[in-house]
DNA sequence: TTTTGAGTTGTTCGA
DNA sequence: GTCGAACAACTCAAA
């Protein structure tokens, strides 16, 4: 794998793009500029090959955009973008005789099925004589390399992340190439409007299109914005949904159009005014996202298993009505409602809020928490393979390092704690505009106030008391405490 | 091999 | 209103 294969320089290098849509910090893309060959860039939309998990609405909307922002940056350095769909290994094949590459490229991927395709395609090309190499991806360090001192993985996060901070500075971000050398002949690919990525009956996406702007250049934008205005105070406001306080640069690394290597690199030498522990706590949440992601390569299945086996056996209701309710932001509950219908208008859910919310789903309404890892897949722009389920696993209490069963988030307490004045709530629950302050997150205190709402005709009536609720979880979680 | 200390984000109750 | 304890035991990681 190291030193450059040895090729003929007028013979095409491809590159790959998967979800590494940047031109910055790319090990593949700077490698084939360096090599002098005429560079042909790929992206393939791959939901054919075995296991791959196909991406949800919100993602697929994303990925339109940010293939829209790749392609023109990908222009200007002098290449053409090539988009195909089908299972990786057989496109990239008709590629390799279409163009006469001998040289492919890529970044690698550490989830399960894509490590077994690009396994694969990797001894497919070397046998039929084409060179290959792959790059260290979106990852600070290879899950392999991240052992305990007795060869397992890390499933505790203090000591993954004492071990993922000893190592060192993070290696310096690569910047992009200056220009890419470009393969004269024509090669076809798909338009990309015709793999409908983005919603047309009904189109749902003017709130993400009013929330997010996609793209390598807009992902450093954020991150700019985020360390000059956001990063002093991080560690209180992360807290405050009605306040803009976290980095918001989630779908940006869920899609790789920002690494975090850029991230922690920026982190340590920009000159930006932020106490010390405003950034620890920011690099905690980057060491959080790494922590899922070595999970997920040890537990492929993730998303439909339970970390903790103890949990197999879990009385889960099946309740199709309050799944609704819950998927809707119709609990009755405010803060989780609101929560529910920012993730519907915008793709995105506070973090604080998402906690409250799968917390309100697992454990007062006792729904399957693969119900909700599911519906957050579908409707989240930074859906995240890894990510994803380990969140609503340690919510559930069946993930690794996960919240001890009798954690059971008061929605109430919540609301009153993290969104004060109300303002969070207002902004995505307007039945409730004319609440005032004190009462506006409980449902009883809304219905003795005199507000003007009606509950049960404007806004609806708990799907459960809170108490009643409660009770109720911490005796079904008693399944989960018997030893054979 | 055994021991030891420790473990993201909370709530409730009673003094 | 504030504060500490209880809510359980278990498993992990390292010495």
């Amino acid at each position: 794998m190291s030193g450059t294969p040895d090729t003929d320089p007028d013979k095409p290098v491809l590159v790959l793009f998967r979800h590494d849509l940047r031109v910055a910090d790319n090990g593949a893309l700077s490698a084939a500029a360096k090599s002098g060959k005429p560079v042909v860039p790929v992206f393939i939309l791959d939901e054919a090959s075995d296991k791959m998990r196909p991406a949800g609405g919100a993602r697929r909307w994303w990925l339109h955009h940010s293939l829209t922002a790749l392609s023109e940056r990908i222009g200007t350095l002098g290449a053409r973008l090539v988009l195909r769909s089908g299972k990786t290994g057989a496109v990239v094949r008709a590629l390799v005789e279409e163009t006469g590459a001998d040289l492919v490229l890529w970044n690698r991927r550490y989830d399960q099925p894509s490590i077994a395709v690009d396994r694969a395609l990797k001894a497919d090309l070397n046998e039929a004589g084409v060179a290959t190499r792959s790059f260290s991806g979106h990852l600070l360090h290879e899950p392999w390399e991240l052992q305990t001192s007795t060869g397992s993985f890390y499933k505790v996060y203090t000591p993954f992340s004492r071990a993922l901070f000893s190592r060192g500075e993070a290696r310096a971000p690569l910047s992009a190439p200056k220009s890419l050398r470009p393969f004269e002949a024509m090669v076809t690919g798909a338009a990309l409007e015709d793999w409908a990525l983005l919603p047309t009956k009904p189109d749902w996406s003017g709130g993400l299109a009013q929330t997010w702007a996609p793209g390598e250049t807009a992902g450093h934008d954020r991150l700019a914005r985020f360390l000059d205005d956001i990063l002093a105070g991080y560690a209180n406001d992360r807290d405050m949904p009605a306040r803009e306080g976290t980095s918001r640069l989630s779908p940006y690394l869920a899609h790789g159009e920002i690494t975090p290597f850029q991230i922690l690199h920026a982190l340590s030498s920009s000159d930006f005014d932020a106490p010390a522990r405003d950034v620890e706590k920011f690099r905690n949440e980057v060491a959080w996202r790494e922590f899922s992601w070595h999970l997920l390569h040890h537990n492929p299945d993730l998303h439909t298993v339970n970390f903790n086996d103890r949990f197999d056996g879990f009385p889960w209701r099946e309740d199709a009505d309050a799944l609704k309710r819950w998927q809707t932001g119709q609990t009755g509950y405010p803060f989780v409602d609101a929560g529910m219908r920012q993730l519907w208008q915008t793709g995105w859910m506070h973090n604080r809020v998402r906690m409250a919310a799968a917390s309100f789903l697992i454990k007062h309404l006792l729904i399957d928490w693969r119900e909700g890892e599911a519906w957050f897949w579908d409707t989240l722009v930074d859906a995240d393979p890894a990510n994803n389920p380990a969140s609503w696993q340690w919510v559930a209490g069946s993930g690794a390092d996960a919240a001890p069963y009798f954690r059971i988030f008061n929605p109430i307490l919540q609301g009153r704690k993290f969104d004060p004045t109300g303002a969070y709530v207002r902004r995505f629950v307007p039945e409730l505009s004319d609440v005032d302050d004190k009462t506006i997150h409980a449902p009883d205190d809304i219905a003795k106030s005199g507000a003007a709402v009606k509950l049960g005709t404007d806004y609806p009536v708990p799907v459960i008391d809170h108490g009643a609720a409660r009770k109720r979880a911490l005796e079904a979680f008693e399944t989960t405490k018997e030893t054979e």
